[in-house]
DNA sequence: TTTCAATTAGTAATAATAACTATTACTACT
DNA sequence: AGTAGTAATAGTTATTATTACTAATTGAAA
């Protein structure tokens, strides 16, 4: 993969958050540092670095989000708010059982986990 | 929810595979029984069903699925052939877990495995 | 039966993403 | 440094999944 400005700044970005932006979300930003950019560079860009597993996309409710986060962890997606947490891995090895009992070879893992963040119990 | 046979037919097909269809293969489905109905139809009764708490929607990739499968499970997604197994929750109960650890109240969760089925291992 | 709101078919609109193409910009080799 | 070759870009158009709109139809309550 050659090196580009467009690909440097994009991948700065993803890494410069905790939003787990969209892409759309990404080429706004990217705009402020080059005005003329194209939509279509950064889903290019975005699916590069997820292929060369620079970054994680992660699906939310449809639109796909991109996160720098390469340890293993899950998600919360709180309904009220829209945040997306990460968390820990907890529990056993999934991958271990999956292998064992389904005899499924595991490459990737998402667990998400919807429903109310701490912000909005009363 | 008043009845309608469109939605009688959709109903019927969702439950009537462990294919987790997604919405153009359950119109397509439908044609063959109602050659004139419209993928609006489709669309309308599939978000009133998952309202209703018929059916689940699972977000595959980007596509929504449809499962009639209310019990709580998980889903293996093989990338060599598509396939998208369903299998038996396992482990400690994450729900409990994250409402301890985190203070977040789960609604819903969806665990998906991305990996190759034992149908590709030589 | 008549009535009336829910539902439908058909079509147009959105929204997210991918594909295409002529131009531009890295980089390897002189 | 200068050039050649190929990857990447901007700009645009296409595709795909899904939703919105509207006039006509239909299920069910009175």
């Amino acid at each position: 993969m050659r090196y580009s400005s467009q690909r440097e700044i994009i991948k700065n970005i993803i890494f410069s958050t905790n939003t787990h932006p969209t892409a759309s979300w990404i080429y706004n930003r990217a705009k402020k540092s080059i005005p003329r950019i194209s939509l279509g560079t950064v889903y290019r860009n975005l699916s590069q670095l997820t292929q060369a597993g620079i970054v994680t996309i992660i699906n939310d409710h449809g639109v796909a989000r991109y996160d720098w986060n390469q340890e293993p962890h899950f998600h919360l997606k709180c309904h009220v708010c829209g945040d997306l947490i990460d968390v820990e891995p907890f529990g056993p090895d999934i991958r271990k059982i999956v292998k064992e009992k389904y005899n499924f070879r595991v490459n990737d893992l998402e667990l998400k986990i919807i429903g109310e963040c701490k912000k909005h119990t009363k």
